[in-house]
Order: C-alpha cells, then sequence, then structure tokens
DNA sequence: GCATTAATGTTAACAAAGTTAACATAAGAA
DNA sequence: TTCTTATGTTAACTTTGTTAACATTAATGC
C-alpha cells in the first residue's frame, strides 16, 4: 500500500509554497521543508519543478498575473487620464502594501532570472505593459510625434517609479503612512506633489 | 610558530567581505568562503563578528555612511531651495548606480534587522536626516505653520520615493536609462515630471 | 491482456553553508 | 610568574539544494 502516485502533488506543493512565502517570503520558503508539510519525500518536489527557482518561477507568475489583473481592473474603469494614472500608482502600492512578499518576490533578487524562465519573463512583460499602456493611453489613437510618444514614454516611467518607491519604502518601513489617513489618499499626495513648485505654503 | 593572532583579522575581513560584496551581493557572501579567502580557520569570523548578520551589518553601516556623505556634499555645495531637491535625487540615484550592491544591502532584506543593531540604526536614520534636512531646510530658520511644516516633510518623502523607485528600477534593470543621455539628466527629466499636467504635448 | 515505456515516488548520498562546543595558544594584567 | 582574557583551531551538528540509483504506478503499443 505504498502511498505513491497521491495524484496531485504539484499544486498541493504550489498551494503550501504560497502559504509559506506569504508569512515568511521567498528566503524562509525551503524545497525540504515544503516537501515535509506535503507529506512527500524530499526529493519529489523535483519531478515537477525545476529545483528551487522552478518553484519561485512559478508562484511568481501568478503573482504577476494577479498584480496584473489588479491594475487592469482599476484602468478599465477610469475614464479620466489624469485620474487613471493617480489611481493606478495607488493600485500598484496598495498591492504591495497588500501581499508584500508577492511584491518582494516578483521585483527582488530573490526571483529566477528572467531568461530562464520564459513564462515568467512573459507575465512580467505583460504586467508593465498594462501599466504602459494605461499612462499612455490619453491619445492612443491620435497620431502623436516623435516627441510627444516620447514624452508619453517618459511619464509613464515617471509614473511608474514613483509609485514603485512609494511601495517599497512602505513595505520596508522606512515610510510610515499617517495611521489617520486612508493609505490611498496619501499615496495620491505623493504621487501629486510637484517638485517643481515653489515651497512658499 | 603557529599561525596564531596575525593581529589584524576583523579589518581583513571587513575589506574581503567588501570585495565579495561588491563581486557578488549579499546573497554569494558565505563566511566559511570569507574566512578561507582570508586564509584564516573557517570559525575565526565568529571572533569578530555576531555571525553572518554581524558582518553583513558592519558593511552596511559603512556603505550608509558614504552614502549619507555623497548625499550631504551635494546638499551643501547647492543654493537654491528647488535645484538641491533635484540633484539631491539625482545623487540618490548615482549612488545606487555606481553601487548597486550596497544600495540593495542597505535597502533590501538581507540587510540585518536595525533593531537588532543599534550603530546600523544610527546610520540608517542619519542618512535619512541628511536627506530630509536638505529637502526641507528651504525654511529651516522661519517659523512654519504646521500645516507648512507638514507639507515640507511630505515633500521630503515624495522627493525621496522617487529618487527611490528611479533608482530600484534601475539597477534591477526594468528601466534602462537612455544610452545617448547623461544619467543625471534622465533622473532630473523623472523627477520633474509633473503628473498632475494635462498630456498636450 | 500483456509487455514495454514514461511518469512519479522513494531512499541515500554529497557538498556547502551557518553555527556552536571543546580545546589550544598567545598577550596582557595581577 | 600566574591567572585571565582574547583570539584561533578543529570537529562536530543541523539544514539546505541537488543528484543518482532504485521502486512503483500509469499509460501506451501490440
Amino acid at each position: 500500500m505504498g502511498k505513491y502516485h497521491h495524484g496531485d502533488v504539484r499544486n498541493v506543493l504550489l498551494e503550501k509554497a504560497e502559504t509559506i512565502l506569504t508569512k515568511e517570503g521567498p528566503t524562509g520558503l525551503s524545497l525540504r521543508r515544503l516537501a515535509r508539510m506535503t507529506g512527500v519525500s524530499e526529493a519529489a518536489p523535483y519531478r515537477h519543478f525545476d529545483g528551487k527557482d522552478g518553484i519561485l518561477a512559478a508562484v511568481a507568475i501568478s503573482a504577476f498575473e494577479r498584480f496584473a489583473e489588479q491594475l487592469e481592473a482599476v484602468a478599465e474603469a477610469i475614464e479620466s487620464h489624469e485620474e487613471r494614472i493617480m489611481k493606478l500608482g495607488a493600485a500598484y502600492v496598495a498591492f504591495a502594501v497588500e501581499h508584500p512578499q508577492h511584491f518582494r518576490l516578483i521585483f527582488g533578487r530573490e526571483r529566477p532570472p528572467l531568461d530562464q524562465y520564459p513564462e515568467l519573463r512573459d507575465a512580467a512583460d505583460n504586467a508593465f505593459d498594462v501599466l504602459q499602456r494605461a499612462v499612455t493611453s490619453v491619445d492612443r489613437k491620435a497620431d502623436m510625434t516623435l516627441t510627444e510618444a516620447a514624452t508619453a514614454y517618459n511619464r509613464a516611467l515617471a509614473a511608474w517609479s514613483r509609485a514603485h518607491g512609494i511601495a517599497m519604502l512602505v513595505i520596508d518601513g522606512m515610510i510610515v503612512p499617517p495611521a489617520d489617513q486612508d493609505l490611498g489618499s496619501f499615496v495620491l499626495g505623493l504621487l501629486e506633489e510637484d517638485l517643481t513648485a515653489p515651497t512658499g505654503a
């Protein structure tokens, strides 16, 4: 009565990996521990994944997908171009705050190399495409001059890097959002700040 | 003729650790390898540091110090408040690009916990104080109202998170600065971008 | 149905890493 | 000199990633 072929090891491993990741982050995820928790031999995961990076890649892919979905949902629901940029930034930070470990996984250095996992690269590209399309979609149909296109691109980079910086510093605890304020409006305030304006109150 | 007490093990370890970190990042730094490279037994580092975190903390402290120095040098040299904010952001990103591994060490999750290494916490606080003072110093002597002070603080956070986001995305390869442009002016362009302005060319 | 092959498990081993304990030696203080 | 402390060493223990060798089940071809 060998317990061979219980049938769904791959999915169970992935789910447990998700659980561990959420609680302890990518570093705390050990293949052997994962196998033990799943009730399977310590070498079994290697039959379903390309080692540790393989599992991390699989988890990262689904994280990228959820990330992209949430961003797209926000982008689609908003008419005004300026508002969309801002709300996208807020959604970006919200995802990071709600799923800090996933956010770290997809942006940190424990993420497996994109060029070794084509599906991971695709998932990453897709997420950033969503961002960029949403930020530059104001005159997608209009014919833009080259400089206009460049400006739109630059604006996308600016919006992205701002949201990213806020997200990083907040989940690292370097910036503590005020408790008496909604996170979203706090983020919007930072995004809107115009550094070129004079400081006069 | 035991090779006991060669005298300077602690500093040599630190220097080698720096070398390894620069080349391979915090993850590639192994205590045992470090000991072997230093020509000392594999347990010797424990006589001088509180394990691996202890060494990382020591390296992170000096990284923070250099970081703060470079920022302060820029801040002191610039008269205009607006220009100072911008140049500080550029210097922030420049440090990250020139010393990506150090930047990752002081901001990433392989950094030892601040509350376990008081000197590390001090070094971190000092670096951020430099930033904040520089950004809010426009009317340091003038008496500000509460809301003015809050605005200045918010502006500091905005400037910091922008520089941080750009730095992160650039050293992670997600943003590739244009080759035909100076890195500094590229960064300035991103920092100056006003997301609330209409997109008209 | 049966034999062969592929997929999926298992156990056992290896190397590398962090860490600690037990012991050895050098330097400095009493 | 003697005792204490600082500094090194060796040897172990544990955990982890990974692979090889082997076992069993499922699937496929005849």
